[in-house]
DNA sequence: CCTTTATGGAACATCAGTGTTCCACTGGAG
DNA sequence: CTCCAGTGGAACACTGATGTTCCATAAAGG
């Protein structure tokens, strides 16, 4: 019991408060445990059990998110090729984050408490000065601009998936048109 | 005292506390009253006399958007000339609205309950719906997708300004070219 | 089958935000 | 100077969220 073996059971009952905890916060950041233990169902004494307290619980979450900026960092391969071309990849990955974007994006959660120094973040200024080095990116944006124009396309992206109106197929088409569009020499 | 004659002394208190609200609200949306009264330099009571609750106070900031949103909407003369120019010239008449674009960007205040059926909103669609007439806004990219783009830069442009870290006539002069070559056909 | 293991609900104390009332004060208009 | 509109603060009741404890129950696994 001293380092927390965690059953089968334990592992899925912390997993489904954690997605519901992302759902429902996307939704509204200041939605009570209550609404996530609901959205989970789970009992809110359950959740507690879990996570001890509301930072505990964001603190989980960020830390998920870090974890799966990580990966989509490692997928998007973002030092390979020219620039412009790993921010597009990035653009693809980084939708396949769902709700976590939206936490990100509206600082429910900060990408610097992710715990993602050599991670994401790092990967993407490299990419940023890398466009600019081998001339794939416009000169006259800065990178914060060029970085900044990235995730309110990403999240503007996904905004338009999760109403669910527009097929996702179309969705990424405009997303990678336009990021391409815009950011490119 | 049955019409409510505001004396100026009024008028400045509440002039004072609305912008107070906006500019609280805008940083956390779940800003308690006290905070807010607290940066309008007034006492938690007086704000309670001018705005008995909560909603009150968030109507009022509401309608106030809607008649700064119909301004923007005029100065920008959204009905004349090709429908990509109208999009440029209102990217620069929005971000006068300053943290007013934060609350409708976080819908933290809804642009449909501005009372803004015919207003900006109506007139951004028929400048969009022009442009593609025209042939000045890309064919490829949907109505919705355009608006998006347009709100999500406008957002992100103001959030550099902010900041305060970039001067205004780069924010601005990177906006315009973003959207115009994010945007145009 | 029986024993852990995990759970849900009820009850509770606590706390912060809200909305109200009342009273004392202040400064500007008359 | 004298009102009095406008204000701020103290005090209060009320509400909803939070975090804790305790107990009964269910289900997973041997």
């Amino acid at each position: 019991m001293t380092v927390e073996l965690e059953t089968g059971t334990r592992i899925r009952t912390r997993k489904a408060i954690l997605d519901a905890a992302v759902r429902v916060l996307a939704q509204d950041p200041g939605a009570s445990l209550g609404q996530i233990a609901d959205a989970a169902d789970v009992g809110r004494t359950t959740l507690h059990r879990y996570f001890p307290d509301r930072a505990d619980l964001l603190a989980a979450v960020t830390q998920e998110a870090g974890r799966r900026l990580g990966d989509a960092a490692v997928r998007a391969r973002l030092e390979e090729g020219p620039g412009l071309d790993a921010l597009l990849r990035a653009c693809q990955t980084c939708l396949t984050l769902g709700d976590l974007l939206t936490l990100l994006f509206t600082e429910t959660i900060s990408l610097e408490a992710c715990g993602d120094e050599d991670g994401f973040s790092r990967a993407l200024d490299d990419a940023i000065a890398r466009g600019l080095a081998d001339g794939t990116l416009d000169p006259r944006l800065s990178p914060a601009w060029l970085q900044g124009t990235l995730w309110s396309s990403l999240y503007l992206a996904w905004s338009e998936l999760r109403e669910g109106t527009s097929p996702q197929h179309d969705v990424v088409g405009q997303l990678l048109l336009t990021v391409r569009k815009a950011l490119s020499a």
